[in-house]
RNA sequence: AGGACUAUAGCUCAGUUGGUUAGAGCGCUACCUUGACAUGGUAGAGGUCCCCAGUUCGAAUCUGGGUAGUCCUACCA
């Protein structure tokens, strides 16, 4: 083994390995676990919260694989809808083509192309994670069989009256010419202004003032409205107003909706391009004016001169023409949350469209009851609360997209508009009993991408065939998730699972945080923050990290920024961690918190770890290797083993908790101490004593190298789940002369615990150990005695059972702390000038002769002393309290009296001893 | 506007049912290349647990109020 770990040559060795020998398919078993993987865009790349999340899948897929489940992680992506055609079009763009171009059929072609070529970027890098994904049985949301099951699922709900076509406003995204669900736009406050317009009342005299933010609509007003009890208004109401430019008179109504204090108090009412107002439309009868196209220009309902003109063009010139007229009372400024296309980035028209609409309010009941009676539940719980609020206030879905990648949606229309939902136009008109003469035209549009991913847990598995998979996986275990996809999909899967199959898709969501940058802020691509987690497995260097982030940007001086920025925080840039540190880094973030702060340097740290593990497993198998490790023959286990086989076990219990709660964090950091602290700062320093000490027994260097490799091999299979590459590699070697063998680690049991060989005697013998050997170093350390020094050490003081241990253990405490000698200092002999460290009652002395300071010893002896006195007065107090004695359980006084009692003899001891030292 | 969450060491974060002398990693200081590992070892320094009140024998932990920050939902034209 060489003498620091690489982990890129074994890392691609060991997957390839895995995924040829099919090791990631359920392999049969009583008990079944599964996970649906969350798909991934198909055409994308991965970024950092892909990584996580995938690194909490794969960790609780091989521990529960390890456990004996039949365990299926199902792989797939989804053809995200917007975002492909997106990309495909900006292809086209740069020959100078549109979509229009090449038609439906060959734009179609076009996209497949594109997701021939870029469709396996995202599935290498999820290999490059180390995830156990069963690839045999990968999907993808635009594959024949998900098709079918996405058309039969819209027939089904459509005959059931649960999806219906309807004329509403909808989300209309002016560039990408689509309608979009109200999740998928994002309202952030902009700087606006707010106008005054003055509308001439219809009789001639005088005028009432209307404020808005948006003057182009005015074209399209069909009322202005008023609070029917605003003093100041209420006497308009029923009476007209002419609308300037427009020159029609519209009524003045009183609505409750209208806010008096804001504005003027009178509100223009544009129905067709305003929800509040779309409403207030419908329940007075108002017309509805529809004065934009798809492109948000000014179409031909509204009049000659604005025609054509883009929206804001129009603003300009309806704001001009008030003007000219003396009908612009004033402009305010005025900030306002304007709603933009999270895709498209530009502002959303609210447009009257004919559109596909799934009836959530009816899906959404079973759904909540399913989380209240617990079916479902999250974890943290909390996300609970974010759940119920959405679905007891769910709106009608949207569903259908004006684009041509996706499904598309299995409905006829004829000539006279009437509606024919079927699997193709075969059935329809066989249905319907339409025949070859009458034409049908199939409906344009396509489904929402979240409409084929809400089918996922069944779907894939072969819905609406009842196949075996679908018997044995379905419901799936967990979800893993990010909160902010509770709603675009999770409570969707929930609806739609509940109705289609009554039960539920999965029994736990857990919704772990999202991955930020180390100032907190969101990892995207316009900030040029984002990290790849490819880049910090095997490194990248500045130049390209730079150009890798400033590629393709819209604005060059953002460029600039972040090409500054990138310089600053990465100057060297990034080094080689390896997979098994990216997921350790992961895991030890994985609390119940919502942002997950990513910092470089948590990295580095658990990339020394794993050199810490390969280093420890070079010891193991130096020392172990074409040796005796206990196969046969007699065997006797010391101290050290049977403290660290009960560390073992304590270890596993601990870390199977802390998966079963979702902790990781907990579960990382607790292998890490053990394997860190315990195995290797301890253990393997006190396997040395025995194992290099000519006088010690065979059987007993037998126990030490069967302990070593045995206990290895165990932390090895522990530890797989969160560090696949790194326990194989070793694994492969530490196993035979563990005595175990198997092709591989990841199919080896996991090593569960009962706790049985937990050995209180030998945990408190190396408890003893420990602080004598502490306060030894602490000495030398304060003291300042080199390291290469040997020392003499007295004890004094202490019972029988120090006396014990002292003989059970100064092999140990001699090699571990450099000592020539350790002796017993006994009652009434001359107690030589020393520095003192206590291990409980028992007195450490180290003897000055030419090696302490005696200022120094004085110095320390009083800062322990002081310590130790204030400590006393605190504990003094409580006792003194009577009512602290009175009402507290007795334990915990007892526990504060026993307290009290050693820290009055450590006081003495040290006392007497700084006494002493002044004497000299 | 409503709701949620967060506030603990210089930084990133743990802290179970209140019983703590408040922990870890990174960073920092000193010493050490000893035969697994300097991506290392040993020993240290470092905290008004955001503030104020309350409950309690006892509060980082529970309750109320405040401050600061983050987010979600709904929005006033």
């Amino acid at each position: 083994m060489e003498k620091t770990f690489h982990p890129a040559d074994i890392e691609s060795r060991w997957y390839q390995e895995w995924e040829t020998q099919g090791y990631f398919a359920p392999a049969g078993g009583d008990k079944a676990y599964s996970i649906m993987i969350p798909p991934p865009n198909v055409t994308g790349s991965l970024h950092m919260g892909h990584g996580f999340q995938e690194a909490i899948m794969d960790a609780l897929i091989r521990y529960h694989r390890m456990l004996g489940y039949n365990t299926l992680w199902q792989v797939g992506t989804d053809h995200a809808g917007i975002a492909t055609q997106m990309v495909v079009e900006r292809q086209l763009e740069a020959e100078g083509l549109s979509r229009h171009d090449l038609g439906r059929e060959r734009f179609v072609d076009k996209v497949w192309e594109w997701k021939e070529q870029s469709g396996g970027t995202i599935t290498q890098q999820l290999r490059r994670l180390g995830s156990s994904l069963d690839w045999s049985r990968e999907r993808f949301t635009m594959d024949p069989g998900l098709s079918a099951a996405v058309q039969e699922v819209f027939i089904r709900l459509y005959r059931e009256g649960l999806i219906y076509r309807g004329q509403r406003l909808v989300n209309w995204d002016p560039a990408l010419h689509t309608a979009i669900s109200d999740l998928e736009v994002i309202s952030e406050e902009e700087k606006g202004f707010l106008w005054h317009f003055r509308y001439p009342l219809a009789g001639g005299e005088g005028y009432v003032t209307v404020a808005t933010t948006r003057p182009e609509t005015m074209l399209g007003d069909t009322a202005i409205a008023v609070h029917p009890e605003d003093e100041r208004f209420a006497h308009y109401i029923g009476r007209h107003v002419m609308l300037p430019l427009a020159e029609r008179e519209i009524p003045v109504i009183g609505d409750e909706y209208v806010d008096r204090e804001f504005g003027s108090g009178v509100v223009k009412i544009t129905p067709a391009h305003d929800f509040n107002d779309y409403e207030v439309g419908r329940r007075h009868g108002l017309a509805m004016i529809n004065i934009f196209d798809d492109d948000a220009q000014i179409s031909d309902a509204a009049p000659q001169a604005y025609r054509g003109l883009d929206r804001f063009e129009a603003r300009k010139r309806v704001v001009a023409d008030m003007e000219a007229l003396g009908l612009l009372e004033k402009v305010e400024d005025h900030s306002l949350k304007v709603p933009r296309g999270d895709r498209s980035g530009v502002v959303i028209e609210p447009y009257l469209t004919d559109q596909w609409y799934v009836d959530a309010r009816k899906l959404a009941g079973p759904a909540i009851a399913a989380v209240e009676n617990g079916d479902i539940s999250f974890v943290p719980r909390q996300w609970e609360n974010t759940y119920f609020a959405w679905m007891r206030d769910i709106q009608d879905w949207c569903i259908s997209r004006q684009l041509w990648w996706g499904h598309r949606i299995p409905a006829w229309y004829d000539e006279a508009g009437n509606i024919y939902v079927g699997a193709d136009e075969a059935s329809v008109r066989a249905e319907h009993a339409i025949d070859a003469a009458t034409e049908l035209r199939q409906d344009e549009d396509v489904l929402d991408t979240w409409f084929s991913s809400a089918l996922w847990t069944f779907s894939t598995l072969g819905w609406p065939q009842e196949t075996p998979e679908l018997k044995t996986f379905h419901p799936s275990s967990v979800l893993v998730t990010g909160f902010d996809i509770i709603f675009f999909w999770v409570a969707r899967m929930i609806m739609m699972t509940l109705h289609l199959r009554d039960e539920v898709p999965f029994h736990t969501v857990y919704v772990h945080g999202l991955v930020r940058d180390a100032e907190g802020q969101k990892m995207s691509k316009s900030k040029g923050n984002v990290l790849d987690p490819i880049d910090l497995i095997d490194g990248i260097d500045l130049e390209t990290l730079v150009q890798k982030r400033t590629a393709g940007m819209m604005q060059p001086q953002l460029a600039k920024k972040i090409d500054k920025a990138t310089r600053r925080q990465f100057p060297e840039g990034i080094a080689s961690y390896g997979t098994d540190a990216l997921r350790f880094t992961y895991y030890s973030l994985a609390s119940t918190g919502r942002d997950i702060k990513f910092d470089i340097g948590r990295i580095e740290g658990y990339r020394n770890f794993c050199n810490k593990i390969w280093n420890a497993a070079r010891y193991v198998l130096m020392n172990c290797q074409d040796q005796d490790c206990g196969a046969g023959g007699e065997v006797t286990l010391g101290l050290a083993d049977r403290w660290i086989i009960g560390r073992l076990d304590a270890t596993s219990i601990e870390v199977a908790r802390h998966i079963q709660d979702y902790r990781f964090d907990l579960a990382s950091q607790a292998l890490y101490e053990f394997i860190w602290n315990e195995y290797c700062d301890w253990y393997l320093e006190l396997s040395k004593p025995v194992l290099w000490d000519e006088a010690a027994g065979d059987a007993e260097k037998r126990g030490t190298r069967r302990t070593l490799v045995q206990v290895l091999e165990a932390w090895l299979r522990m530890l797989h789940p969160l560090m696949p590459f790194i326990t194989e590699e070793i694994w492969q070697s530490v196993a035979p002369l563990a005595g175990v063998s198997g092709a591989t680690i990841m199919l080896q049991p996991w090593p569960l615990a009962d706790g049985e060989r937990h050995d209180p005697d030998a945990a408190q013998a190396i408890d003893w150990l420990q602080s004598v050997i502490v306060g030894i170093r602490t000495i030398r350390a304060e003291m300042n005695i080199p390291p290469s020094r040997e020392i003499d050490v007295l004890l004094r003081g202490g019972d029988e059972q120090d006396e014990k241990r002292l003989a059970e253990n100064s092999q140990y405490l001699k090699k571990l702390t450099k000592l020539a000698r350790v002796s017993w200092l006994s009652e009434g002999n001359e107690t030589p000038a020393a520095a003192t460290a206590l291990a409980g009652d028992l007195e450490i002395l180290v003897p000055m002769a030419g090696l302490i300071d005696k200022d120094a010893e004085i110095a320390r002896l009083e800062k322990e002393i002081g310590k130790l006195r204030s400590d006393l007065s605190r504990i003094q107090g409580k006792l003194e309290n009577a009512s602290f004695v009175d009402r507290a359980p007795p334990e915990v006084v007892a526990k504060e009296r026993e307290k009290r009692q050693s820290q009055e003899q450590a006081l003495s001891t040290l006392q007497e001893q700084l006494a002493r030292i002044r004497t000299i």
